[in-house]
DNA sequence: TGATAATATGTAGCTTGCAACATATTAATG
DNA sequence: CATTAATATGTTGCAAGCTACATATTATCA
């Protein structure tokens, strides 16, 4: 079976699965997967960071974003203020919950990576990273510009 | 940003990505990437393919394979039919249609392997597949199982 | 300056994924 | 044979992703 499927989709199933274990070990402090990797980042720069820093970050949509920062806010793990020089951006801050909960989250994302990786050797695990980025790069994504690269049939 | 970004979150990126790439080449098609992949495997397996196979093929809960297949009915690729031998199974059909677009979708599927892995060689490849395999086995996954590996404190 | 473009965000509607519930059918067990 | 298990699927409601459209604000430039 998972010999001849594609390695698309086999990425696919990778994710959902790593999605749906790290969802498992995040009940307790009600927050899922995709929260906790935003949420983590958002804590490690408090005020200043943006809604667009994120969607570079994790390579979403703004829309996306929107709908994430309304949760991870009703349930008081952030805090989004409108920008005083620049009124169409809005910062955003990590609550005293949210930096409480800040090392178990890290924690659980540090045991989540050494589930997955078991067995890895550190080379093996670059490697890894490598070819994803090298993917990540044929499809025309560009790390050091704000969104993915421009083709030529664009201009 | 991506050299410290945790290889799940990166995982999850990517197959985002990918998706969202092969969605952009499958539009005349009407299809979607997640849609493809199934329809291929019944296009291949017409008949002899029942809906607890799709889930098993693509690691999804039938919550979600009910859903494609409806989908999938609905826009005429596929046809369900109760099994008569055991009334609780659904065989699935690639309508003629489906046999009709299906050299095309596997042309659309191979462009978007070739696309992503271009300047792979093949033992990278292998080894990204063999590391998104080890991945799943480190989270429970079995191949040779139907689901996932029981853990003892079930019993 | 005034019109236009770019930027940051919001909203609506869709697909895909899940868990948790329900139903119907078959298998197993007493 | 009757009761209980297991199996296959459906349904509901949610999260997370997208596109497409809308709005408000800032930048540009003629």
């Amino acid at each position: 079976m998972l010999q001849q499927i594609p390695i698309g989709a086999l990425i696919k199933i990778t994710a959902n699965e790593i999605e749906q274990n790290m969802n498992a070990m995040l009940t307790d402090v009600d927050l899922t997967a995709a929260q906790s990797h935003v949420l983590h980042y958002i804590c490690r720069n408090s005020g200043s960071v943006h809604q667009r820093d994120v969607e570079q970050e994790f390579n979403l949509s703004h829309a996306t974003v929107s709908g994430l920062m309304d949760r991870l806010e009703s349930k008081g793990f952030i805090r989004r203020a409108r920008g005083e020089a620049d009124g169409r951006c809005i910062a955003l801050f990590a609550t005293a919950l949210a930096q409480e909960y800040e090392e178990r989250i890290h924690g659980y994302i540090k045991e989540s990576e050494a589930l997955m990786l078991k067995g890895f050797t550190p080379e093996q695990a670059q490697a890894l990273r490598r070819s994803l980025e090298n993917i990540l790069s044929n499809l025309g994504y560009d790390p050091r510009c704000r969104r993915k690269g421009v083709k030529e049939e664009d201009l």
